[in-house]
DNA sequence: CTTGGGACCTGGCTGC
DNA sequence: TGCAGCCAGGTCCCAA
């Protein structure tokens, strides 16, 4: 599933094909994808436009065009990007066809994807919290943020308004690293204890950007290959197996309805 | 106001 | 073998 350091990839990797180029065509395929507009009027609006960046902010992906508007993206749980895709696919929800020949398609398997035609893309991540890879970032706005909330710290960090583009995989990653557990009060974590969640975020979401993404379910990269992000997972989707630190074994429980895996004797409550 | 839980969506897997 | 039900989870919406 798409969380920051997958977007972050599709991003890089789209960048070389797209930007510069212009839309000779845009199709849409599934008019759910378009919460707030109409089919025909974003196919129109589109086509002739030319991307001249391309962004990630949180986990969604910003298309700057020349309009001045911006065409906004969040891929949810299945949605994936592809160029030039040479496999068949049953999920196809729009393609765009630009200047250089290439084709970009939007696959989606649950469907829970969508975009937005935007003049100012801060209508859509204006309500983001900060980015957790950005310098201006500290350990201090980290401490201030989580000390407003008596929610489950695991709950905060996939909050996208106290901090964008963590998941529920990176989240529970972040945690078994700084040896939290994932039920303790935001509120309530010691600032020795935020410090290290810091790092370990940081630490967490820098080492998976660097092997492009984790490949668990359907995410694959633009052009097709998987990332291996999910090869250093240690807790993430492990239940029953051992923990790589004491070796008991890693349990699931539910925090706000979201599959958590920990490990027990690690992350005490 | 804050917090928590369900809905959305589909296909793969598990267990009876 | 068949099938019901669980599981995956980002975000929105509603209720307490």
């Amino acid at each position: 599933m798409p969380e920051l350091p997958e977007v972050e990839t599709i991003k890089n990797e789209l960048l070389p094909w797209v930007v510069g180029r212009s839309l000779t065509e845009a199709t849409i395929l599934d008019a759910k994808l378009l919460p707030d507009s109409c089919v025909e009027e974003l196919e129109h609006e589109l086509t002739g436009q030319m991307i001249e960046s391309l962004e990630r902010r949180g986990k969604y992906l910003v298309f700057h065009l020349s309009s001045d508007k911006s065409l906004v993206m969040h891929l949810r749980m299945t949605g994936r990007l592809l160029v030039n895709p040479k496999e068949s696919d049953a999920h196809v929800r729009a393609t765009f066809c630009f200047s250089n020949g290439i084709q970009l398609v939007l696959s989606d398997l649950r469907r829970l994807g969508v975009m937005w035609l935007v003049e100012d893309a801060q209508a859509v991540v204006g309500k983001l919290g900060p980015e957790p890879l950005s310098e201006s970032f500290t350990p201090d706005d980290l401490a201030q943020r989580l000390s407003q909330h008596r929610i489950p710290i695991k709950a905060a960090l996939i909050d996208q308004s106290i901090i964008a583009g963590i998941g529920n995989m990176y989240a529970d990653e972040a945690l078994f690293a700084a040896r939290i557990h994932p039920l303790r009060k935001a509120d309530a974590l010691s600032v020795v204890e935020v410090q290290e969640l810091y790092h370990c975020v940081r630490g967490v979401l820098s080492s998976a950007i660097a092997r492009k993404g984790a490949s668990v379910d359907t995410y694959v990269r633009p052009e097709g290959q998987l990332g291996r992000a999910q090869l250093d997972f240690r807790v993430a989707h492990r239940r029953g197996q051992s923990c790589p630190v004491c070796g008991a074994p890693i349990e699931r429980t539910l925090v706000r309805n979201r599959g958590s895996y920990f490990c027990p004797n690690c992350q005490l409550l």
